[in-house]
DNA sequence: ACCTGAACACCGTTCAAGT
DNA sequence: ACCTGAACACCGTTCAAGT
């Protein structure tokens, strides 16, 4: 890449995170370029989609959260390893205003530039879960796509101003039930 | 209103009823105009913005939602009537994608056409709720609000395609945690 | 190689001009 | 009273023309 273009680039992406930080996600593409001081042209030519500008922007967070879990799999009790990733995981988004319902979407659209970090999130977060199962900790009948469904939930709460106050509180309900392995509560017959 | 204004009165709300079926609440305005053969300026004439025209749409939906609670406040057991009432609301939104967002916004927007409607709606719940947690079916630490961001969590996870198919089993998990009543299992001693 | 202005097809808002 | 076309200020997409 051309040393112009390489500073053309970081400095878009410096911006863009400030505007994201600002408006959300869905801030318009045309400002974050007026704001850079280059064409609109030259954003889309950096980054074609709106979901390819936030994948490098978020590719950092991905990665740490994506080692977080690596970390918790061996470190703590299964109950507190899979408890505290999923506050880390709720938490983080609301740092980007609107990611969640952009994450939903790329989940299932393989042609979407931030398709690979949400799965390799949601693999995580399944280890996670399946070690926390297996040690009878947490409830048996869900997986790792509806684990990722419920941190969506919770993430989008905190999205929305009228209920984001709500979210901590929330953020416990579901948990408890998570947690919760009903109508079982002898880990050590599994029938 | 004159006859020829409340013609396109009704069918501005006809046209408007299936294209939202069609393409969720988030349709073009100018698109509802053109199919109803009318001028955009007219549409905005009647619903000056698309929370009135939701407002005017699901004004039914609203009324029998709330009449719904009032019904099951005096049948039924609590907890079957708190439940089946959250299984309708969830339902409801399912008619109407990305509805949630609005109502989301509309409950904490005066301003909002959709403002009273949330109101009465998260007022009903929050009877339906009471009477449970006096009930001992319910989880004391949650209130009416909690309640509708409950319900909206549900309704926004229908709205995700990638993750509708894990909204009936997230739904039992999340009913699960509220019906039930940590660390006080004898609903007669209250301390 | 890389950048950019301009044209394009949209959107919702507003209002002067018509019947 | 009610309707409407047109102007407006936005949006993201595309591409021919520049350096």
């Amino acid at each position: 890449m051309r040393a112009d273009a390489r500073k053309n680039r970081d400095h878009l992406l410096a911006v863009a995170g400030s505007a994201i930080t600002e408006q959300g996600v869905d801030v318009s593409l045309r400002d974050i370029a007026r704001r850079a001081d280059v064409g609109l042209a030259t954003l889309l030519r950096h980054f074609p989609t709106r979901e390819a500008l936030l994948d490098a922007l978020l590719r950092t967070s991905f990665d740490e959260l994506t080692a977080k879990a690596v970390e918790l799999e061996s470190s703590g009790s299964p109950e507190d390893a899979l408890l505290s990733w999923l506050r880390d995981c709720v938490g983080w988004t609301t740092e980007y205003r609107g990611v969640t319902v952009l994450m939903a979407a790329a989940i299932e659209d393989t042609q979407s530039a931030l398709h690979a970090s949400c799965v390799t999130l949601r693999a995580a977060g399944a280890r996670l879960l399946t070690r926390a199962q297996a040690a009878g900790v947490a409830r048996a009948d869900i997986d790792g796509a509806d684990l990722f469904a419920l941190i969506a939930m919770l993430a989008w709460l905190g999205d929305q101003s009228a209920l984001a106050p709500r979210a901590d509180r929330l953020f416990g309900v579901v948990a408890s039930a998570l947690l919760t392995n009903p109508g079982e509560r002898d880990p050590q017959t599994p029938g």
